[in-house]
DNA sequence: CCCATTCCATAGCACTGCTATAGAATGCGC
DNA sequence: GCGCATTCTATAGCAGTGCTATGGAATGGG
């Protein structure tokens, strides 16, 4: 790499479209470009073509969730922290559903999956510290159990997202049928119940 | 109206636009109409543009899932019904992802909503039986639990046909969810567990 | 029979993503 | 200091997109 060049203009490009895309005008290669004083060359340059760059978009968005993740703090009620996470995932769905909805679109390029990664592994480590401290059954599977909660949840961000079911409908829905799970999972239905109510609010709340 | 016209370009234009979705190739208003012998300007006419015709198309998917629900009987199994009705939400997911996808796309028109209600009817009926005959505890609301169950669900397929996960992984996460909901609905654990296996593959093989 | 009404085909518009090409700006060797 | 190879960027243009203005064609009611 000979010539430094601007390093700048791929974050620059990055949050043009993700902001074009959080005010819900329509990504277009010149959208993008215009009023940064880049031309629409720089999208090929850095990103090959406006797949490339949603694709960065996308990866920004799990980054994004990823950080609102771990703001949130691991407490004494595990299960609770599990329900947080499924707060963050409902609270990114709905303040940016566009966003969301590009970020589980399997046919855009995503560059580095560890941010993406590290989103689940955030859920299974709960589930983890749950099986740990007695709350749930001893041979239930973290991971497996992890992908349950993350398929009810993400179903339900999808609904939310996509506008089929407005936000008000989707949370009781979600809320007791994670709290379902749980109780599945082992734990009290009395204490499941508590830790969704408190957890699912900590995790909509929280801020990256 | 006082030229009959042809009335069977709007079916024509559907199974077109239906087709190239279903064979992935891209929905472009010339690549609908090409080799029909109609022009462009039929989609105007019929369907005031593209996204009308998506909406048409987003239709005729519900319809052919409310189909294929139908063609599931009622037997005396009822849990395994409901299970059966999600097999039959992941097959379509599973044969035509795009189509999937289009269908719980909010910002296309959907003309009638009515196979769309009968679709989450269809299960949320499944459910009270499944309370009548005991498997249920009497206090569980027919329609919240459906609801719950569909939203486990829908991520499923949507985890699917956008390509995220594949079905064999999938589809082991889903089943054992469902059986969890079903057991914390008040049903045994082993018979859960035989009405997923039963019920699933029932509504996986079902033909509308 | 005539005509108002409805549908449809053609052509063209503004826009999309993308690419070929030439120019500008840099770091390396000497 | 200086030429050079290398990399980025700006311009212009391409094929393709959804959409629309306009005029012709076909029909049923008076």
């Amino acid at each position: 790499m000979v010539r430094p060049a601007r390093p700048e203009v791929r974050q620059l490009l990055i949050e043009r479209a993700a902001g074009l895309l959080a005010r819900r005008e329509p990504v277009t290669l010149r959208g993008v470009v215009a009023g940064t004083g880049v031309s629409t060359m720089a999208v090929y340059t850095h990103f090959d073509g406006m797949p490339g760059l949603l694709g960065a978009v996308r990866q920004e968005g799990f980054s994004r969730l990823a950080g609102r993740l771990a703001a949130i703090p691991a407490t004494d009620d595990p299960v609770g922290d599990a329900a947080a996470a499924g707060g963050a995932y409902a609270a990114s769905a709905r303040l940016s559903p566009e966003l969301y909805t590009l970020m589980f679109d399997g046919s855009l390029p995503l560059p580095d999956s560890g941010a993406a990664n590290a989103t689940l592994e955030h859920l299974v480590s709960a589930v983890r510290r749950a099986v740990a401290g007695g709350r749930f059954d001893a041979d239930v599977d973290p991971l497996g159990l992890a992908h349950q909660l993350w398929m009810l949840g993400h179903g339900a961000c999808m609904l939310l997202a996509t506008g089929v079911m407005p936000f008000e409908q989707v949370e009781p829905v979600v809320t007791s049928g994670l709290a379902c799970l749980y109780q599945a999972a082992g734990d009290d239905a009395g204490l499941a119940g508590a830790s969704v109510r408190s957890g699912w609010e900590r995790g909509m709340t929280a801020r990256a």
